[in-house]
DNA sequence: GGTTATTTCAAATTAGTATTTGAAATAACC
DNA sequence: GGTTATTTCAAATACTAATTTGAAATAACC
């Protein structure tokens, strides 16, 4: 039975390990804290993943794979539907995956991307940049054939900007802050909701505006 | 002249810190790397800060002081103005501040949200809250007295983060990528032009959607 | 059941970094 | 110009944390 508790220790220290590395970062984190959270000895770390630093990227794909699983980025929204839904669709999926506590993923990768650590910088390229191309096609499609580049850009920035922000925000709050104190976003329902009115809104000011500010 | 000179290698220390504190953290940072650029001894920081988490803290309030000066919250809009070309002004005056590389506070502080020392929490909260207070009254006068707390606090939410994201995540990636690689965000006044367009329209549609949703 | 491979463990090692120290240099003051 | 206060400096210290090590425990395999 060496094996199956072996694995089980693994899947705990890289569980433990993503916890710590949101708390305290990559740096401030120790691999004394996660190994003793996680009932393991010192110098397990060393023995399962060969070093803090590939535990810390093993437990980012870890939970980017898992992230991904639960949360398509489609929102389950044919490719058929219209264009307003097919937003709705990819919005909400984003605003649950962020608001997710069990996922550390891209909490993890906004730490990287304003204190890299430079261990997932690769990693995330591949995997992030898709993922904004998708937004991108569809706020072009939204605007329609004579919005300039400018205006898809700016589009895209302010919409993907109203998902991610508020909600690291809170998260960030929530950390600190007392647990039961009420958050600013409590029905997440409702705030993509919002979300998509207001983005609906501004891709149309921004397109009936025409060509030449 | 010792006491010009140390003033001045006193004022350099603080410059350099703000630099070397954004580019690696706090905890990346090393007093050694501080003290090498700005020419001075090893011993330069505690001698005249007292210790590394004081020179933190210094170097923060120094840029935090300048930046408000340089650009005051209102844009320069007068109170009496239409209420947009309030919203204007500070959004405006906003996106100034934080695009400004000159300023290290606002990066400074984005880092400490997602990842505390714990340095700069009290004198960030006084100072960053009243200024958010700002634009909620703003947002709650556009929106109109009809408004349900939820919809004000939604709509500042995500124009603030309009302002916010786009700006640091290009900060970001110039740290990163070629300088003279060409950014998103090119003509800082077009960008706010498009934010108060964006802003004004998605205020509009959640204002008249009703008080039900 | 004895042998081998795997996993756990506590202690030792190594490396990096903030801070202290006390002497030397420099400027201010009379 | 001599005395005193301030500032600079290189070396020493103290501390924290990752990694290594080799022995002990545990399970797998025949």
């Amino acid at each position: 039975m060496t094996r199956k508790k072996s694995e089980a220790k693994k899947e705990k220290l890289l569980a433990v390990a993503g916890d710590v590395f949101i708390e305290k970062g990559f740096r401030d984190a120790t691999v004394a804290e996660i190994c003793s959270r996680a009932e393991a000895n010192i110098s397990a770390v060393n023995y399962h993943f060969g070093s803090k630093e590939a535990l810390y990227q093993e437990a980012w794909r870890h939970s980017f794979t898992k992230s991904l699983k639960t949360y398509p980025l489609d929102g389950g929204v044919s490719e058929t539907a219209p264009a307003e839904e097919r937003l709705r669709g990819q919005l909400t999926a984003m605003i649950r995956r962020i608001a997710d506590e069990n996922n550390k993923d891209f909490f993890i990768a906004q730490m990287e991307m304003i204190n890299p650590t430079g261990l997932l910088q690769e990693v995330m390229k591949s995997e992030l940049i898709p993922m904004r191309q998708q937004t991108l096609a569809l706020v072009r499609e939204l605007l329609g054939p004579e919005a300039t580049d400018e205006q898809v850009h700016f589009c895209e920035t302010s919409i993907i900007s109203m998902c991610v922000h508020p909600i690291v925000m809170q998260r960030i709050a929530r950390r600190t802050k007392d647990k039961n104190m009420p958050d600013i976003i409590e029905d997440f329902t409702a705030f993509a909701d919002h979300v998509v009115t207001f983005a609906l809104a501004g891709i149309n000011a921004v397109g009936s505006r025409g060509n030449k500010p």
